[in-house]
DNA sequence: ATGAAAGCGCTAACAG
DNA sequence: CTGTTAGCGCTTTCAT
């Protein structure tokens, strides 16, 4: 419900038979201003619910304080969670976060990144979408710059991730260690630098244990659900079945498990073991639960400000690299349950 | 990396020779200046590699085109999904979108509204954490403002919402016809009037069936999956335990199913029935896939973006609400399995 | 303690 | 076509 044009200071010095500049002191410094005239100004201030124009004070003053978070889909929870940690820290500064969703597209993740720069962000936190297609924009940027969970090619500038390669390592072992050794992977597009890392600890683990990686074992996805759904199916319909998937993403593993619960014969610790990356909501709900390489999510977030608010403070500081250990949550889905021989006939009935 | 710090027009005028006025000139109107001006222009530009200051801009005009989306809960998928909607059609109309998570707190949420104001949104979608704290923070707004999925206790704004009186209704129905007559309900905070209204459907379709709802069968949860949890576990040791279970929004679902999943004896399906308000990720990957209300998500931001840019261009126009209808996703976990019977003592053994 | 005035970086008439 | 000039709404000297 717009009511008339919006009230500007000169309305309000007028009202209060001030002038401009006194409105001003009494917001901003009021200590320096009569007590009495206090009282009248703010009367007229809130006769009218005058409300500052904070594009008009930010070209006054330096610019607020702004931190921007281009992140690739708010959808998923991961990095949700990042927004939340930032969120967290920033608001307890008084700072302003805004958010872009770039749909993980390189296209709308400039536009983002440009819009950021207009408004001199004075830090900036990405969670690229490509590791290298918006290089050229990220050098141009005048902001502190923190890069989160994937990398991009240049590394320049302050970063925070999970240790992934190590995760990878992880979770394969985890499988090992559970018996299996015809284990697969769901792995992650390969512009990921994550889905690699993961990919090679994978690779890593599984030499060192020596076991052999068949060809076609190796699956790639697009860190989408339905990716993991039809490559799950693949894999669950290998002649040479595998006994194990390591799924490197929260999305895959939910698609993963709805093409194991789609199967005939087969379900989660009956014929086929799991272990995802990444927390995902149902992993206590599903039986057995699943067991997963967690990442410390939140805690992206909240280092990333931490680096930012550092290199504001500091622009001459070295480049800092954060590696968060992802966390196991073991809890069953790895190992198969003692009846599995008799799955096909059991289901079957 | 900041370099020296930033270029402004005038700089840029004095490296190509020309005035200020040129140069914005060539970045706004172009076709009202000489090529040859125009390259040199250009060449200066990003030999500096300008970007204009968006808030001066900004004063100088009349205030970039914004619009604002606080919500409660940004880790909340459905929350999320109503961000997703607004920024599918705000991006193509060169609208900026800026979300703020107000926790579901009433004095973020009130920051929130305020910081929208300052910069003279032009419009506001609120999903309120309370349907009366902030009414008169509203009541201020120089904005467009529509109100999405929770009602304020004044109906003054446009609204969208789903019609929660016919999915709580529908659901309860659902359970009927499945021959449940002991159901019990999950439902929200009080203060929320979507758990009211489904409250309400659901208490309107036992009535009109003439079942009985033992105050017992009646939890008051706070939409947050502990208390689903918790709630859950409480029905499920009713001496006269309910066979079936109306939970009223999604994260409480898997509270509900993971206390169903830890409780001994019973699991999904056998002894007890559940249909969810609101989709949730897992519903095909229990088994049997879960039975749900969804409400159309996305098209809860669409709508509210529809009404925000309908009121810009004619502010005067009535007060506007949008119903929208749930969406009934009948998958198997309404009804018991056959095995019902022998459930307590296949599972004791 | 207060007002006048300059300026933040940019846009948009208004003259030539 | 281009430069001069007057704002936009606010903050902040600099006087008084």
């Amino acid at each position: 419900m717009p009511k008339s044009d919006q009230w500007t200071m000169k309305d309000v010095a007028q009202l209060a038979g001030v002038s401009i500049a006194t409105v001003s002191r009494v917001l901003n410094h009021p200590e320096q201003v009569n007590r009495k005239t206090i009282e009248r100004v703010k009367a007229a201030l809130d006769s009218v619910s005058y409300s500052p124009n904070g594009w008009a004070q930010a070209t006054a003053r330096t610019g607020p304080p702004l931190v921007g978070l281009v992140l690739p889909d708010i959808l998923n929870p991961f990095f949700a969670a990042v927004y939340v940690g930032m969120n967290e820290v920033l608001r307890a500064q008084g700072i302003t976060l805004w958010m872009a969703d770039s749909q993980n597209r390189v296209d709308y993740e400039r536009e983002a990144l440009e819009t950021l720069q207009r408004y001199r962000a004075q830090g900036i936190v990405l969670i690229p979408t490509h590791s290298s297609a918006n290089l050229a924009t990220v050098y141009k940027m005048d902001a502190a710059v923190c890069v989160v969970d994937r990398k991009l090619q240049d590394n320049a500038w302050d970063l925070v991730v999970i240790d992934n390669l190590l995760g990878g390592r992880q979770a394969t072992q985890l499988l090992i260690d559970a018996g299996h050794t015809r284990i697969a992977i769901i792995t992650g597009p390969e512009a990921s630098t994550s889905a690699n890392d993961r990919y090679r600890g994978y690779l890593s683990a599984m030499e060192q244990n020596g076991l052999t990686v068949p060809e076609e074992y190796v699956k790639v996805g697009d860190f989408k659900q339905f990716s993991g759904f039809a490559l799950g199916q693949a894999l669950l319909q290998l002649p040479e079945r595998p006994t194990a998937i390591f799924s490197c993403n929260n999305l895959m593993t939910m698609g993963l498990l709805e093409a194991i619960r789609a199967s005939s014969g087969l379900d989660l610790g009956l014929g086929v073991a799991v272990v995802g990356f990444d927390e995902i909501p149902i992993a206590t709900l599903v039986k057995p639960p699943l067991t997963v390489v967690a990442s410390p999510v939140k805690e992206l977030g909240v280092q990333a400000v931490r680096l930012i608010l550092e290199r504001i403070e500091n622009p001459e500081k070295g480049r800092e690299t954060v590696l968060l250990p992802p966390q196991l949550m073991i809890r069953g889905s790895e190992r198969l349950t003692k009846s599995s021989q008799s799955v096909t006939t059991s289901s079957s009935q």
